[in-house]
DNA sequence: CACCCCATTGATATCGTTGTCAAAGAACAT
DNA sequence: ATGTTCTTTGACAACGATATCAATGGGGTG
């Protein structure tokens, strides 16, 4: 019925071993032997068994990717970068959502990993962002590879995206779009690229010699309704901003939505940027002013640098700084 | 160092074999061995090696989620769905993007279910519209549970949700508002919820004694721009709607950009309603009355229905119905 | 009491790979 | 020619579970 690896040898009239030798690319096979035996696997469509396999390696071949993170967007684009990663390499991916406010994370996922045998895992903010729940994993000699907008201890495996680059970029061009008084909404205090987005932010109007005004500068936690009581405030006070810099697109789309309601047009009142260019950014009207980051290929590349250091190659499989790109759309006005 | 069946049955002082019938609920065990053997379990925290299961039994433990559906807050619920209900039975989950257009979709799936040992599908519109892609999957005796809008054969394992009333009862509340001038935005033509929603709104309006406007009525894809194009169409015309029932969110999205666009205050020049609430339903301004699927529920209990099946349990097992849920918001006015 | 039946249990083969280790032969140095 | 090393190959065990089939023993029947 279905081919062994046994059908192969017998086909191609060498021993099973060096069938086996040759589909897992080990060294030392006659390049004669090697090209009879690709021939007879091609001939009967030859298919390893992955539990066999397994079982006798010690390997699942299957990843995890640890999240938790509301955003439905990003874990989907996450999600199909990790894919097709996996898609060519023979490894899996399972999804494991967490808690990042248990007590129990750490001792779960070692159990989850354990009992799973998961090889290894893609961890995503905020779990990235705590040090401890990854020197859990260190101890307990779970590989992993990161996602996360901060730089990380060069050493290990990871993804990054230059987060504060981006901020301070579309920062100055929301200063040269002529704006001055300029509102910040900031991001979950639990991830870091709140924080690099925010120092993006400060550092630009610094440079660009405007005033901080502190009744301006919001804390949000990346939901549409924190962004939504932020804008509230805001539009409480006496004087308002020109311009509004929200840490992500959800937060901005609740700026939006408390400005409407206080009947202030977007953009003609308020400008209006966002982060991340998720789905709502061009689902408004008007659409959001933003920075998309690659989230798919950063999630392809995290991958890839694990499967690489499993299978024990070199080659492009570094860890790595993604670019962000600024989208300038209607949301925007120049003053 | 790992606890195997052998050391659990060392430990219990029977054999492995009775060590398995009991890990399996197999029958003709003795209640005290059983006992015995379970405390074993418990007290050197044994967990069966999937890959040896996998390989003696010919079952991969694995199921895949199919999905052409670019709906990423959709895709993410019943993802979530099918996990929970895998988490208790030892399954694991698959992801595996399709493209319902392409010519080799069926032969991709089969070599895809075949090289992965897949032992069921999960399939989600549009791919479960496509009734010569089910009747392959049939003949090639592959595994499956469909969940779908429609109702399906009754002998087939899925689950469904009643578009048809849902989308005739929204009809119903935005005529109780007052509304006479309806619009409509019909969905993807592949998809079975854009005819069942449809139908659902023709048959209210007319049973309601309204006439239907075909200038009112267009046909979209699901997509925000095709809501969008298809609302400058509708505002172009020399009598405009006071109400617009689109078939899902997105192209509501769409209709209500339009809208803006054109100088038309939602909800005060044009009621609007959607579909699916989707995230974005609550964030943009108005806020859209729209009907609510129990998306995760209905994917997990497509993943236990297929997952009973191949353990043979009877029990709670039927293809099922579920009820949307009708969620009145800002965007519908009381004329 | 002899017999059979059925519930319970275990010894051992087996799934399809990779790991271990040794053998065979080629290549090279002495 | 001989010894040494290195490359290439294969025989067989092992991974950790389930499947097969036979053995055991208690209970019922005639």
């Amino acid at each position: 019925m279905t081919v062994t690896i046994k059908d192969v040898s017998k086909d191609a009239a060498v021993s099973i071993k060096t069938v086996s030798r040759v589909i897992n690319n080990e060294a030392n096979v006659a390049e004669t032997t090697k090209e009879k035996v690709l021939a007879s696997v091609k001939k009967l469509g030859f298919k390893p068994n992955k539990s066999a396999q397994s079982l006798r390696s010690k390997k699942s071949y299957m990843l995890a990717l640890l999240y938790d993170n509301p955003n439905k967007s990003y874990l989907a684009d996450v999600q199909s970068g990790i894919f097709n990663a996996c898609k060519s390499t023979g490894y899996n991916l399972v999804i494991q959502e967490c808690d990042y406010k248990s007590n129990e994370l750490k001792t779960d996922i070692v159990k989850f990993v354990e009992d799973f045998r998961i090889d290894g895992l893609i961890v995503t903010p905020p779990l990235s962002d705590m040090e401890d729940f990854l020197q859990n994993l260190d101890n307990h000699e779970i590989e992993y590879s990161v996602i996360a907008p901060s730089t990380m201890n060069p050493e290990s495996l990871h993804v990054s995206s230059n987060d504060y680059e981006a901020a301070y970029s579309l920062t100055s061009e929301i200063i040269k779009h002529g704006h001055k008084d300029i509102g910040f909404i900031k991001g979950h205090p639990k991830h870091s690229a709140s924080h690099l987005r925010f120092n993006g932010f400060v550092d630009a109007i610094k440079n660009n010699g405007i005033e901080r005004n502190e009744q301006w500068i919001k804390q949000g936690n990346f939901s549409f309704k924190s962004g939504f009581d932020a804008g509230v405030e805001i539009f409480h006070s006496e004087k308002i901003p020109t311009a509004i810099f929200a840490s992500n697109d959800s937060m901005a789309a609740g700026i939006m939505k408390s400005a409407q309601m206080k009947g202030l047009q977007v953009p003609n009142d308020l400008s209006l940027a966002g982060f991340d260019d998720s789905p709502i950014a061009h689902q408004i009207w008007p659409a959001l002013t933003t920075v998309k980051q690659p989230v798919e290929k950063m999630a392809a590349h995290a991958a890839k640098i694990l499967i690489a250091k499993f299978d024990g190659l070199a080659e492009q499989t570094k860890s790595k700084e993604f670019k962000s790109e600024l989208i300038v759309r209607e949301s925007l006005k120049t003053l």
